[in-house]
DNA sequence: TCTATAGTTCTAATTATGTCGAACTTGGCA
DNA sequence: TGCCAAGTTCGACATAATTAGAACTATAGA
């Protein structure tokens, strides 16, 4: 997971996808942050399938969710995912922090 | 950040210093987990310039602090970058999530 | 002073990654 | 059916990252 954020053009898709709906707040437990390919792409200089080699690495590293939804193709952050890379990070998956209540707080769009 | 912890021996080395005194502990507000470079890299079956390559790296990240203690040389880990990459994942970084208060855990040596 | 230890720097070789263009697939619409 | 739009896959190339070895620096101790 720490690879595919490495890359600079992932990590832009990956804030992009962060921005609306991070993890913790209403709409991402009811409804996660969706978005086109194409959007999250938007203002990158990249060519497509530079673009879909990239969705490709989030995809795989289990970051990131995809379906096909008509002509475009949906994509989101796997919340489970990146909770547990920030849990990581915060020394709570160590065993040694414990666990706090997750704490919903509305957020506007 | 994320590239310097996308290579598993890197990501080892900072595991190791994870371990024992993750923020958010007692022993980690006092005093950081220091360890010796080369207690870092134990076991990790890389050539010695090589693992001096990757603390330097994780050292240029921001992710760990370094000093000379007599021979040896000792590193932690930068308890206020690894917060603050928690935090991004997490969600409060972005405004949105409100900040929580530190909880002080003690930490059994 | 001499030697051993702990680590760093530098260099070179191998491997991995990022990128694009071309060709392809899938679905919507006239 | 024909065509366009949104992405994907594949192949090729350029660049970056990983690694080890050799030579070096700094420190401690006999």
């Amino acid at each position: 997971m720490f690879k595919a954020l490495a890359n600079p053009h992932r990590l832009a898709v990956f804030l992009r996808l962060m921005t609306c709906c991070p993890p913790g707040t209403v709409c991402d437990s009811d409804e996660e942050a969706r978005r086109f390919v194409g959007e999250v792409g938007q203002d990158l200089a990249i060519a497509p399938s530079t673009l879909s080699h990239h969705v490709k690495e989030l995809r795989q590293a289990g970051l990131l969710r995809v379906e096909r939804r008509g002509k475009n193709i949906q994509c989101w952050l796997d919340a489970r995912a990146v909770s547990g890379l920030a849990d990581l990070l915060s020394g709570r998956s160590l065993g040694i922090v414990p666990e706090t209540e997750p704490q919903a707080v509305v957020t506007r769009h």
